[in-house]
DNA sequence: GGCTACTATCGACGTCGGTCGATGTATCGA
DNA sequence: TCGATACATCGACCGACGTCGATAGTAGCC
């Protein structure tokens, strides 16, 4: 949580390989990648992400997620804080309505993370 | 149409696309796929799926991961039954010995899984 | 057969996570 | 100011999961 993985946009390519496959992998990243999966390990997560990148906008409102994905308003907001702490979504307040929007870099790192 | 590449190889029943980002992905789906994740959710299990690919052999016994991992020889089993349930690693028996090798191509449909 | 080594399964424990109803917070409009 | 709408948080329930010691199963060796 202290390494704010978003922070290194500047940073272009970072020195260490990406690729989880390649090297012996560290329990510390082994940790901070398997945080990022287990935010994907969850159906209605996945569906979360699933309509926030068909978007027309490249956005939706929780109110707008509660009906496709079938689960109380609580239990989607749940999980976009979850989504939001993993760093794969964001979320800002327009009036009343929080528009949540994909962070398709963060996505890219844990795909690369299974580059082989 | 340039993200077809591995799916390519293996044309199963599921014909549709690939890549979950781009369509709105349904509950089935996504329940398959949130449990390949899932099984990449662990930081030992991420460990022992690196460990297999940096193997100089493609394989390792359970006894090789034991130590590495400092996990007890019965949780890296539970871990190995995980991996294997998700059809990530695959385990033969020769002799004594159980050796445990990486199953790539299933690891890159989970990868496409993330296309953007 | 008896012994040893390697692996899988079992049982139990504690923790984590998905879910919902109830409640709190923020914003807008009348 | 009051009510309505949108979202977040809380508390509780319950099943799933990671972990280990103990035990069972499998294979080679004497």
């Amino acid at each position: 949580m202290a390494t704010d993985l978003r922070m290194a946009i500047e940073v272009t390519e970072e020195a260490c390989s990406p690729s989880l496959l390649e090297a012996p992998l560290g329990p510390d990243r082994a940790d901070e990648l398997a945080r990022g999966f287990q935010a994907l390990a969850d159906p209605v997560r996945l569906r979360i992400l699933s309509i926030l990148a068909a978007a027309a906008t490249g956005a939706a409102c929780v109110c707008d997620l509660v009906g496709p994905l079938g689960r109380s308003q609580p239990t989607v907001s749940h999980h976009l804080k979850t989504l939001a702490d993993a760093g794969l979504v964001h979320g800002t307040r327009r009036g009343k309505w929080v528009w949540y929007s994909l962070d398709r870099r963060r996505v890219a790192e844990l795909q690369s993370a299974l580059e082989i």
